[in-house]
DNA sequence: AATGAATGAGAGTTCATTCAT
DNA sequence: TATGAATGAACTCTCATTCAT
């Protein structure tokens, strides 16, 4: 068999991302260095810059790869011929699960939004936004429909959002709930938030 | 009178505090130097250390401080006289202005945690579960008084909070909407989500 | 007394361009690092940036002060009412002594110019070109005189400075010929190679 | 035959130290990366080594093999049966043309000498000692035979060679004037530096 | 003979901090 | 209280070189 081309070199650049995202959620990107990055994985710093051109193309990757995993899952799960109520519901148990479990992702791509060059930051931004849309869009059906009442799509969605990744920054694995009952607890409060008919 | 003694270094190390809250919002604690800082208000930097020990020293009290005057703001303006529903309501307009109007303490507040040492960590963290209380307390009595229906009083305090603070992201003082109208936007959804009665 | 205000800085800088010309002119600017530099003067590196901001900055100083020093000695001690026959003598003794003297400063402002950004590259040419042009004046004089005989005048000044300057390249303080000797046989040469007339 | 054995190596070799010339020559040495000469031919850093054991050797490899192949051709065109007149004339014409074509390697075989280790240093010192020889023979012949009017043969030797290379500092192919013309002012130049009688 | 990944050292530069003045 | 100069450590990134494939 030839050179397994591509294959120890992607696993180094996958260790390093999966270092780097923990780190950087730990203690944010500007305090991590090349170096503790590599000594995470046993490298010498230098060899990060066979598969990573600077700092900042890594974390620029590690942001807009997690968007585009966040917004592929989604898209592979939503069900279309849901209805409204249902589609909400359904948004709100895959944003918690999701954000449960990429915690560190999820985390870094609020925190570290800042630390990226103006190009970068706009690249994440927009995939931010398509994935606002996906809810606004569940809202806006359903204010059509007349099974929500929002005040303003725009506020709605911003708050619904930021209630439920809020989650990431108190949800632990062993807590006193489980995923399951924060679910219920937060399907509760959003129904109420956006008027949902009870049914 | 040759020197009004202890003017001047106040009133430097106060725009020492204003550069640093507005340096550190916009780039972050880690990324931005004591150097910046001086630069930015035409000092040399040896010359912070006049007023503050390290930088550790000053990021730790523009977080306490910023959570004492929050913690005292409302302190000042609390009619423990109100019913749940009325306190509640009073609550959300008060986070609100408080979190626009000191929108670059409240975003350091929040992101630069991470860069407290451990025991100003612990000294900052009390005093944001000092103010969170201060909510639970009345989502508490609203739920006792049987005028809000709430799952988890936990849950549901971390889910306002979340809610409101997620404002300071977007939140455009010439944007679409006054704060008045966004302040009744959000006073609607949290009624809703903590099943409020109409009245 | 007061802070010798730019004393002890204006000494260091003075022990860094010193420091920097010999090493530069023996190793060459890119194989010198600032760490060189600031061991040879018992200093960190990074003090060396309380005085240049960059190394490229030490480097265009150095050969900028040297061509105006270099231009301001002859403007000093050119004597206008020379006949051309003699100020070609003067000129030819002036440019031995003085590159013999500061072979170190001469030596980089020929190697190094390649190193220098395009910017400091063309404000170095021009000085050059100036210090070029007094020699030029003088065999343009003579030429017009009709004391000089010489073909092409911009061949015949860089003819004459390379073959001056060359002598850097092998002179030695205790070599076999004293510096007047050398002088005497360059003075012979360039009577020949200019066509001037036995006097 | 399956392969050209040597040859598509050789070739390399060859591309990589045509490569190394014009880097080398326009950056220098030191500023100048394997990985940049490797670029320069589409091949990674690595492959170089498997032609030169170490940069070193590369540099050392082009001055020697320049000094070698100049040497050559002054010996191929040389006549020994010359006058010293015509001689000096002949190496007056040979080394214009030659330094003129091969700007690169005269001019980095200058220039990184100083990047030379000792004993690499010591060889190629040698050689041009051994075409400097060259052309002290004929100024001693002409001396000697009372033609030339030499007044130190080693400085004569210097100054001559000095005052030739360094026309390839300004030479342009395209420049006012053609080399055939700047052949004529030199030999005009280096008969009156020597003292030749006219004839 | 070439690749891609690695090492270990070192580059230029910046950092928080100190201190004599 | 402020300055300007210094330290020693750290930073991101590049280097020459090696080596398994």
């Amino acid at each position: 068999m030839a050179r397994k081309v591509g294959s120890v070199g992607a696993e180094t650049a996958e260790k390093v991302r999966h270092a780097a995202v923990s780190l950087f959620a730990r203690y944010g990107y500007a305090a991590v260095s090349m170096r503790q990055i590599a000594r995470e994985i046993d490298l010498q710093a230098g060899a990060i810059y066979n598969h990573f051109p600077t700092k900042q193309h890594l974390l620029r990757g590690l942001l807009v790869e997690h968007m585009e995993r966040l917004l592929k899952a989604w898209d592979e799960q939503e069900d279309p011929s849901l209805a409204p109520a249902e589609a909400l519901i359904a948004f709100v148990r895959f944003h918690l699960r999701y954000h449960v479990k990429c915690g560190d992702d999820v985390f870094i791509s609020y925190m570290e939004l800042r630390n990226l060059e103006e190009d970068n930051f706009a690249e994440v931004e927009q995939l931010r936004r398509r994935y606002e849309i996906k809810l606004r869009r569940i809202l806006e059906a359903g204010s059509a429909a007349g099974v929500f009442r929002v005040g303003d799509l725009h506020v709605a969605t911003m708050a619904v959002i930021a209630m439920l990744t809020g989650v990431t920054g108190w949800y632990r694995y062993d807590g006193r709930l489980s995923l399951q009952e924060i679910e219920e607890l937060y399907i509760d409060m959003i129904r109420g938030a956006v008027g949902m008919k009870e049914g």
